[in-house]
RNA sequence: GGCGACGUGGCGGAGUGGUUACGCAGCGGACUGCAAAUCCGUGGACACCGGUUCGAAUCCGGUCGUCGCCUCCA
């Protein structure tokens, strides 16, 4: 191949070229929602980063030749208690969630993964996987009904976060103490009360774990063995450890996945975001509010998808602006050739804010087809953001009359009813331009209805 | 306590042994009745202390600070 990826490896903590299992079928999964609650701008980073990888290998290895899994996590307590606290059944509250993750996910640009497997169809792989588990010691069931993982039975356990077992030991929470061998063990299997969802099993009716779904689905529609496997950085351990450990064991001790990428957190304002600090930004708040897709891209994007992301509304006030600027250049059209510069920054470990430059410099030096070319791979270009805020037909009319009687001021000039004309619309959030003969003006975020009715 | 990340101009944010990142904001100018928008120009930086080097913001060591994981979490 013509231009080499290089991606930075988790497992290996270092950026290494990227070689393809098989070239014809470059394999890609990704930890997916748990379906209980609206989907926040935190689950929104990873679905962002790993589209931009997902156009990326598509762009470089051909469409066809590229699979994408991110799974749906829809068995899992938090759903039983949302189900539990409504009073409706569980299927209620994840379909409900389904819905509007992916039409969160619509909007915000990213390209559907070619599958979105679902835990509660895969509970039969899960289970054969758990027996051959313990048919090769690697688990063992207790006599409560748990099945649980032994991680000393797997010599690589700890790898790839870097930890050691004997001081994973220290400070671990104490939970099935009497029935596990070490207190590392994790579940791969637990019973289920009457009021719990449960699935028949030769360990008792229960329910699965949650590591256990992924290692189940990967190698259901990847194989024992596939390319890169991502997700968020607090997913390193427990979760990414425990299915390396499930899925080696299980895989004839095969290698699992071949690279590990994991996103940096983010947070708003400077805060960590927590539903106790009431600083919980979900991604329909922010539809809710206004901004486009393409700005909430670019915001998100304009930051390395390893670092750390700080959230602050003046940026994605700034992204806004920017794509307006571009997009009022650039016509929408099917993705090309991108730019040389572009893919260069691209194929170094994922370098968006790189990209981003690169772009500002193809729109300083009139580059406009080249930047279009790029906009239109980063999903950036969209009519979206040419469109300002909607306003009632009744209000455009009044809008519109009182600019007229502005500029029969202005003509007569008398400029002090002009400026208050102007100074009155601006302060209901309707911003007013002379350009040449023509008077413009534009609705924008601010936006007060109220206000412009009493005008 | 263990492991790890980070500290770049007012803000955001790349880069990385030797020429300006860049964007936003600011400032100056053009345009305008005045603005807004747009365009042109422009100042300003690499936490601190040592070391390596002809040369370090960039490598090494230390100090201070911020944050994350170790427990469900993207």
């Amino acid at each position: 191949m013509e231009t080499p990826l290089f991606l930075y490896n988790s497992y290996s903590r270092t950026k290494e070229a990227f070689k393809p299992l098989d070239e014809k079928n470059i394999r890609m999964y990704v930890c997916g929602p748990t379906v209980y609650d609206r989907a926040h701008i935190g689950n929104a980073r990873p679905v962002l980063v790993f589209d931009i990888l997902f156009r990326l290998l598509r762009y470089l290895y051909k469409e066809d030749n590229v699979t994408y899994v991110r799974n749906i996590t829809d068995i899992d307590d938090k759903i039983n208690a949302k189900a539990l606290e409504r009073g409706v059944n569980i299927k209620e509250v994840t379909e409900e969630t389904i819905g509007w993750f992916h039409k969160d996910m619509d909007f915000l640009g990213a390209l559907r993964p070619n599958y979105e497997p679902r835990a509660t169809d895969y509970v039969s792989q899960m289970k054969d996987m758990i027996s051959k588990l313990i048919s090769l010691s690697f688990a063992y069931p207790t006599e409560d009904g748990h099945v649980f993982f032994e991680v000393e039975q797997f010599s690589d356990y700890g790898r790839l976060s870097n930890k050691k077992l004997n001081e994973l030991k220290e400070g671990v929470r104490i939970e099935n103490e009497n029935t596990k061998k070490n207190p590392l063990d994790f579940v791969l299997w637990k019973p289920s009360n009457a009021e719990e969802p449960g699935w028949e099993s030769p360990w008792g009716r229960g329910r699965p774990g949650w590591h256990i779904e992924c290692s189940a689905m990967a190698k259901d529609i990847l194989g024992d063995q596939f390319d890169i496997h991502g997700g968020g950085i607090d997913l390193i351990f427990p979760h990414h450890e425990n299915e390396i450990a499930q899925s080696t064991c299980s895989n004839d001790m095969k290698k699992f996945a071949n690279f590990w990428l994991h996103n940096g957190f983010l947070k708003i304002e400077g805060e960590k975001m927590s539903k106790s600090l009431n600083n919980f930004l979900t991604v329909y708040d922010l539809i809710q509010r206004d901004f486009s897709g393409p700005a909430i891209r670019y915001n998100m994007l304009s930051t390395h998808y390893r670092q750390p992301l700080d959230w602050k509304f003046e940026r994605l006030a700034e992204a806004e602006k920017t794509l307006i600027k571009w997009n009022n250049r650039i016509d929408s059209m099917d993705e090309t050739e991108l730019p040389r510069q572009i893919l260069n920054a691209l194929v170094d470990d994922l370098n968006t804010p790189q990209s981003i430059h690169e772009m500002h410099q193809l729109f300083n030096n009139e580059k406009f087809d080249e930047l279009r070319n790029a906009c239109t791979f980063f999903g950036f270009s969209s009519k979206v953001t040419q469109e300002s805020v909607l306003i009632p037909a009744d209000l455009s009319e009044k809008v519109d009359k009182l600019v007229e009687k502005r500029n029969n001021a202005r003509m007569s000039k008398n400029f002090s009813l002009a400026d208050k004309i102007r100074e009155d619309l601006l302060s209901a959030g309707i911003i007013v331009k002379d350009s040449g003969q023509e008077t413009t003006w534009e609705s924008s975020q601010k936006l007060r209805i109220k206000k412009l009715k009493e005008l």
